[in-house]
DNA sequence: CTTTTTGCAAATGATTTGCATTAAC
DNA sequence: GTTAATGCAAATCATTTGCAAAAAG
């Protein structure tokens, strides 16, 4: 799944854009662990760099989203995360407490509803399935859930 | 779908809320147009009423959330939307360029998808299926869509 | 009259933009 | 040396919060 530095220099360099510490830090930071929004991401990468400004972070997650190496997600109501799984067909779990996202394997095209249907008239190129619930940790707690 | 003004207001005595012109203004303005954003519900509440504040619309939006008289959709990349569609089950399309919105019916639960797999420990309590791609008047222009 | 809503202003949080400086190639 | 990335500051957009004034019950 995940790209080696090597792979991402390479990436980058065909597309004509620049290797530099920064990016490839960024894309480290998500590599190391799926789903991690962007504050995550620019401290993990500024742990391996020492110093990366917020702009930077920002500008290589939209490159890397850009060239397809990297995914974005975006559930309701908390800040987007990013993940290097972009060439299998997957799906996430999303706590409604604590935001903690999971991957969900599954087979598109073949659930009625990933092809249903409508009179809507749109050409549909992707369906996109989100799960809300509670993850394994929250289920133990008594805290206030975001509503369903 | 849509509860009548009366309807509304007796939701609204039953949980002890008050019931207040500005609330049923926005209630009016979602039950009209499905899928309309803050701002176009808040500019439609002011057209009946003359005026009312963005908090008003606010608060109105999410105490009907809350009630679940709305629900509430937040496609990635736009502001949110509501709808009075609250008891059955159903999906939307999006579109790329446009953000236009519209209802796709489909049978939650039968796909495989829905209640798929994963050892992740999850309790789902919602299957949420957002399908992208261009509606019908976006397919006829030339103009750079959203990233998919 | 009492409490909830409203209205106005200011705050917040994620993300973008403008522009000079720095680093890649 | 050029051009593209970075860093810093300021701007933006949707939404929330605080608090006094107005309205509902």
């Amino acid at each position: 799944m995940e790209l080696t530095a090597t792979d991402v220099a390479a990436h980058l360099r065909s597309n004509g854009l620049r290797v530099t510490a920064g990016r490839l830090a960024v894309y480290a930071a998500v590599a190391e662990t799926g789903h991690r929004d962007t504050e995550a991401i620019a401290t993990a990468a500024r742990d391996e760099l020492g110093a990366l400004s917020t702009q930077a972070v920002y500008g290589a997650l939209q490159t890397f989203t850009a060239l397809g190496l990297l995914r974005r997600i975006e559930p309701a109501g908390s800040p987007a995360r990013y993940e290097t799984r972009v060439a299998d067909n997957h799906h996430h779990v999303v706590c409604r407490l604590c935001s903690a996202i999971a991957d969900v394997d599954c087979e598109v095209g073949v659930a009625p509803c990933l092809h249903a249907s409508a009179d809507h008239g749109f050409v549909v190129d992707e369906a996109e399935v989100t799960f809300w619930g509670l993850c394994p940790a929250c289920q133990k707690t008594t805290r206030t859930r975001r509503a369903p």
